[in-house]
DNA sequence: CGATAGTTTCAAATAGTATTGAAAGATATG
DNA sequence: CATATCTTTCAATACTATTTGAAACTATCG
């Protein structure tokens, strides 16, 4: 038996938004996030305050947040005063902007570290065993890094799944 | 000018606590598996307790977490009574540990998830838009499910690896 | 301009997580 | 088996992050 959509998208807002807090991502901004996903139309704050059931603080905090990362576009609907939002509904571009932004914020710090770690002093055992540890960990995060630029800024990749979307 | 060995591992393991923490892992766990990396020799409950300055039950905790993901092992030394812990020094063991376990854990309930979600019923623009979105999404994480899977899998990648280790 | 509709801010309250430390539980030792 | 040494547990506490809601702010309209 399937499902009714007002159950399905409960589902899927619980779960997304306990999905984004197992990393890192507070629970309201991602149930707001997956709110807009599944929105066909744009919504304003007062529809995500009632269907999330949150604050009008919250909403509005949360919603600036998502704007900041590129997954929620302000929309204006004219003859209308108040403000609409949507969210990209490419996930693959959604994929791109979330990994471009914690690769800069969060990846490339500790690339840059383990560079500088790689040169610490010293002739000991200790001091050559941590300069291995350093190297070996910059090498794992470096070549991490450059897969994901890879997978992000490959205009081929991006073509195909542009195309693929138009023909399907 | 390159840096103190003291220096280096204290700004090593600051830095991998807040990573962690950035990640959904927190501080102390990602803090005992830094200190336990750049050990050279396996470490005592206390010894823990005294370099990280955190309490016996913390320390205990910890160390019994990162046993659980396979990222530290309990030795014992002959002739001592207490137990003592290293971690696995191999990155890409590191780092396919921790995938696998996440992708365990975390993605393929979402995939699974997606999957019944697409089978929702109703024939409404909203329905369509939902099943679209579900759809997207399903692709997407089953795709990232099979990159990582591939890479955690992969047997060539591992000997070349583990080939390049014993040639250094 | 004054009223109205909407947005943003932020201090305080709440909820959620991590940490402590003392006590209980194990295990080895003489 | 009594003692010493080490490990584990867990209720209390401290800490951090999130959320609220009311007030301040801004823009629009007649």
């Amino acid at each position: 038996m399937t499902m009714e959509l007002r159950e399905a998208k409960d589902k899927f807002i619980q779960a997304w938004g306990a999905f984004g807090s197992q990393w890192g991502i507070n629970r309201s901004m991602a149930q707001v996030h997956a709110l807009l996903l599944i929105s066909p139309e744009p919504l304003s704050t007062e529809d995500v305050m009632e269907q999330l059931d949150i604050s009008r603080g919250n909403a509005n905090m949360n919603l600036r947040a998502l704007i900041d990362w590129h997954l929620v576009d302000r929309v204006l609907k004219t003859g209308e005063r108040r403000e609409f939002f949507q969210a990209e509904k490419d996930v693959w571009k959604i994929a791109t902007h979330i990994t471009r932004e914690r690769k800069k914020r969060e990846l490339e710090p500790m690339v840059k570290l383990l560079a500088e770690l790689k040169r610490t002093e010293g002739t000991g055992t200790d001091s050559k065993a941590f300069r291995q540890m350093a190297t070996d960990l910059h090498d794992l995060t470096s070549r991490i890094d450059a897969v994901l630029e890879r997978s992000t800024r490959s205009d081929v990749q991006w073509f195909l799944k542009a195309a693929s979307t138009l023909l399907r």
